[in-house]
DNA sequence: CAATATGTTCAATTTACATTGAACATATTA
DNA sequence: TAATATGTTCAATGTAAATTGAACATATTG
């Protein structure tokens, strides 16, 4: 249907991915979803963990028929994550991109970057709704003050039973 | 501007919950979504749990301004992972609910229906995908064959590491 | 069995979020 | 500096999934 010139030789290049590779792409695009993370930035990294050499984002954007837009963004994410480097490939004015692939840093810096903060909020929002109950004592019976009290200081110890926790998971992870 | 009229008294008990309660529904509510499910969900598990007794699904219903719909398809699912329970109270014709409070056997739960799962997945993919490459090899130039096999290889091998790695979390949350 | 309220299902709607693409910004080369 | 291609941003659009609500099913009581 949509004919579109390529810049340079004048091919269309769709597709032109073994299979495996196309497969990686979708794994990756869903093991993103399922981390929620646009769907595009793990098939960008699918692309790139099976790619013989560093792709720049003209060609992300063609083989995986992905806008420039959703490119820049999802490269710009998965830098920041690690999951992916800028590579300057000799005197080229595009940037090129290619995947870590010692996927235990990527799990550390993964780690790093969304598990910690969740659980420093977790933390943060507990603590603002032992306040909040303090300032509301007066509102209350006192039975449903004991009652919300005691559950909110299980909730605080859980909190406390995994931030021990987090730091024996992360000599595991490495 | 909308006037509800309540079933009983005639009273429109919007919301009469204390404000820990709302802010404990809007955290779970948050988690829920963080975890991939229904915000609606882990509303009402924040709801039950700061509950001084079982609540009725109408009673939730209008605690949260959330559907009938909402409800039986939310404590559905609570249900299902263990995270409330059903309560016949006296001789109601209602069903009641209430938080399971024993968070650490939540989690395991939790943890035995998502995550095991995708890990299963996750291998049954992998190996799908190696199983393609075999089938690809001809149509791939050798330097490319190999690459993909060496890549792919370390995908397994960080699978299993990460299979390994399960039931050993696994003694850590129980 | 009728009357009444609870509970479930699912098509239609709404909502949240990813994606697009056009305008703009930046970088390289002659 | 102009010419040209790359890279970014963001309002508009598209899409997938949650929510609603009305029709239907089920249960309880007199």
């Amino acid at each position: 249907m949509e004919i579109s010139v390529g810049s340079k030789s004048g091919t269309t290049e769709p597709n032109l991915l073994p299979n495996v590779r196309l497969e990686l792409v979708d794994v990756c695009g869903r093991l993103a979803q399922a981390a929620n993370f646009p769907r595009s930035v793990g098939e960008i990294y699918g692309l790139l963990y099976l790619a013989p050499k560093p792709m720049s984002a003209p060609e992300i954007c063609s083989a995986l028929s992905i806008s420039k837009g959703s490119v820049s963004m999802g490269t710009r994410q998965l830098l920041a994550l690690g999951f992916i480097q800028k590579i300057w490939l000799q005197k080229e004015r595009k940037d090129y991109f290619e995947a870590v692939l010692e996927l235990g840093s990527l799990v550390r810096s993964a780690y790093d970057n969304i598990f910690k903060v969740r659980a420093q909020n977790a933390e943060r929002r507990l603590e603002g709704m032992e306040e909040t109950l303090a300032e509301e004592k007066g509102d209350l019976s006192p039975e449903e003050y004991a009652l919300i009290r005691e559950r909110l200081q299980r909730l605080v110890k859980l909190q406390k039973r995994a931030k021990q926790f987090l730091p024996l998971l992360e000599k595991l992870i490495k």
